[in-house]
DNA sequence: ACTATTTCCTGGATGC
DNA sequence: TGCATCCAGGAAATAG
């Protein structure tokens, strides 16, 4: 499950590996439903771009092209199982290949998503923006803001993306757990301080995760195909029943806006 | 304007 | 071994 932390690496590892190659040639398969551009426009956008960059946007993967037309994106969700792989092209198609890219280098990249969750899209002429704040960049004076005056709980409030643009499952609950907050509070009924403690937590994880190369959960690997190391250091997230590393009592879980959240009953209140 | 719920999708795990 | 069922969840769509 690609969050912030993992996209941040896949982006990093792309950047490196990729810019200021060209793609020469996009093949895309039928009936491929995770574009959001038409198909004939993302081959039109994508053949003969130079690859300025690769960052992350919130969750999404954004190119930076230079085409014949002016500056281009090509973004690129992860959903729950995307992947982008760079490839030599005697390299076996992996099942639910969409997209592939051919390079000027010769290298193909490939777009791999079994789920079909992931979204690809093409933008000209405006700049690709998230609909929330960087979890990363966000001042804490905003974070505490944002939350005030909202019913719902401040997990569910963590997810929203239009509030903060990168938070997933895996690092909202492990952020409430190092604030010491349950899942299920209102977020209006935090106090400064809590909002204060949880900016810092998230900050924290964060930083921990993207230093371990993100969380490898089922099949996320970066563009190079290494695994993350963060999922060693979940204190809760499918920890359910396990020991809480500060206290020793059981881990819980619930379901939360149709998500399973896991907490300490204990050092969480 | 918010909030809550449902839907999409497939592979892996589980149970009989 | 094989088959059915359940579960994982990001975000859009829908309902309240």
């Amino acid at each position: 499950m690609p969050e912030l932390p993992e996209v941040e690496t896949i982006a990093r590892g792309l950047h490196k590996r990729l810019a200021g190659d060209r793609i020469d040639e996009v093949w895309i398969a039928d009936k491929s439903e995770l574009l959001k551009s038409p198909a004939y426009e993302i081959a039109r956008v994508l053949r003969g771009a130079q690859i300025e960059r690769f960052r992350r946007v919130g969750k999404h993967i954004v190119g930076d092209l230079a085409s014949a037309n002016g500056p281009a994106q090509w973004v690129i969700h992860l959903g729950m199982t995307g992947r982008c792989l760079v490839c030599k092209p005697s390299e076996e198609h992996a099942k639910h290949t969409h997209v592939i890219a051919t390079l000027a280098s010769g290298r193909e990249l490939r777009f791999v998503d079994p789920r079909r969750f992931g979204r690809l899209e093409v933008l000209e002429g405006r700049e690709f923006a998230a609909p929330g704040e960087d979890p990363i960049t966000v001042r804490a004076e905003r974070f505490v803001q944002m939350f005030r005056g909202r019913k719902t709980p401040i997990k569910s409030a963590l997810l929203n993306q239009s509030l903060l643009s990168g938070i997933g499952n895996i690092y909202a609950d492990e952020s409430l757990f190092r604030a010491g907050i349950r899942p299920r509070r209102r977020a209006a009924s935090l106090t400064r301080i809590d909002l204060l403690k949880l900016y810092s937590a998230i900050q924290q994880v964060l930083a921990e995760a993207i230093r371990a190369g993100g969380s490898s959960i089922s099949d996320y690997v970066d563009a190079t195909g290494q695994s993350g190391l963060f999922q060693l250091e979940h204190r809760v997230y499918q920890r359910t029943g396990q020991p809480c590393v500060v206290c020793g009592t059981g881990i819980k879980r619930v379901v939360l806006a149709g998500r399973s959240s896991h907490y300490c009953p204990r050092c969480q209140r």
